[in-house]
DNA sequence: TAGCAATCGGATTGCCCTATCCATTTTCGG
DNA sequence: CCGAAAATGGATAGGGCAATCCGATTGCTA
């Protein structure tokens, strides 16, 4: 009996036990429900009780939120890499960005915990950050198409379409479930003052570095940032 | 001795005593400093911490959160009203609307606590939620004005004035201190879009009771929501 | 089928929040 | 200057959250 036989790293670490994946099926889907509903910050605890386990078990499969939360919404993040990929194959190249956003935005709308997604990095979670650099890039493609046709206007920059996120996650947040549809108004409103001719020159977009850092921070409402500490 | 007297109400419920006017001071003085900070979720024992009073102290001034809310903001929303004021008087309707507009949402970004307490409603604050509503009044005079010059699009409502300021407290919130001037590009976007002629129409404005309604529930962050408890 | 180890989940700890209680301190009128 | 009433603030109750521990349970394998 070589019980410990040679730590076999060939299959990683995947051997779960069958109720234990049957669990971290559960909480992963009790986290998609609990967070569309309720945000990032949506406790641990509801999760544990939407998917019918105890708060241990979550998290033993996810020792931080981080990584409930990246194994929650990669597929997501999956979805809105797709969505830009339709945008780029739309023969109008104006058109498809347009369309991206508005589709992007109804992502928001529909799932809060997404729309605080598309607003905070996750420097841990490596799939999802790699799945927003996939989607990010070819954005940036999708932006250049659209400005090769005039219809863009040229001073656009992608980090605008992060401004917009946190823009259209402030007013989704804010309405709720008492105005759904509030939102489409304000984003239609960006989406026209994104179209070409400029109608005037704009404040220089953020650093790219600060943006992160921004991202990186306080995101939505997740990290309650702990406090400044008074130095007195 | 006629302890109970009979009830004067004449002076309402003035006679506080020196130092308990001095702390009521010093309470208010620090929620402007706390809460332009940290926003209006900034917790009650900090604030305390920043007069240098005690909790209970706070309390027996202000004992809702609402109402030390109100006594701090009251004279922002005076400052709002005044903006609006000024805006009128701009011999250039379009151009005291839009300026409007910048000053107002740099208010936002200069005060967390702000930016919050635009998107949220007080119904108990009864002096903050009056200077509100004079400013609101105040703002449709100032785009009923812009709109007849031609310079404002004809189908811009009222209520696009709170959802801009939903997606600047968006903006400023996920920004933060890391790029502090994001937001004026956003706005800038957004009041590109205000300006004639509409490159398109628009999704009906939310219902002003739906938008009420959704100043009323979570506002910022400031009512966590008490989770909507599942029914099962 | 039997035993072992992996897994579970309630109870617990530690922290932060709002709100209340009461012994102590401070103000102010006589 | 003194005493009563007002005001204070630390201690404390009550609730929520993240995270940990350990006895009980369950799946797996020989």
């Amino acid at each position: 009996m070589n019980p410990g036989a040679q730590p076999s790293d060939d299959a990683a670490v995947q051997p779960l036990r069958s109720d234990a994946e049957r669990n971290r099926e559960r909480i992963i889907a009790a986290g998609r429900t609990v967070f569309r509903r309720d945000g990032l910050n949506a406790s641990m605890a509801s999760v544990a009780r939407g998917a019918g386990v105890g708060i241990a078990t979550i998290l033993r499969h996810f020792p931080a939120k981080d990584e409930l939360v990246a194994a929650v919404f990669t597929d997501r993040m999956d979805a809105y890499a797709d969505a830009v990929a339709v945008a780029l194959e739309d023969p109008d190249p104006w058109q498809g960005f347009a369309a991206f956003i508005e589709t992007a935005c109804a992502m928001q709308a529909a799932d809060h915990g997404f729309a605080d997604v598309l607003t905070t990095t996750f420097p841990s979670a490596k799939a999802l950050e790699q799945r927003r650099n996939e989607a990010c890039e070819a954005v940036v493609q999708l932006i250049d198409r659209a400005k090769a046709t005039g219809r863009l206007r040229e001073d656009f920059a992608p980090s605008d379409l992060v401004l917009l996120h946190m823009a259209n996650a402030g007013v989704v947040g804010a309405t709720g479930e008492a105005a759904p549809d509030a939102w489409r108004r304000v984003v239609a409103l960006l989406i026209q003052s994104f179209e070409a001719p400029a109608r005037g020159p704009l404040p220089a977009p953020p650093e790219h570095a600060a943006l992160y850092k921004a991202m990186h921070r306080a995101g939505p409402a997740g990290i309650p940032a702990p406090e400044p500490r008074k130095s007195t």
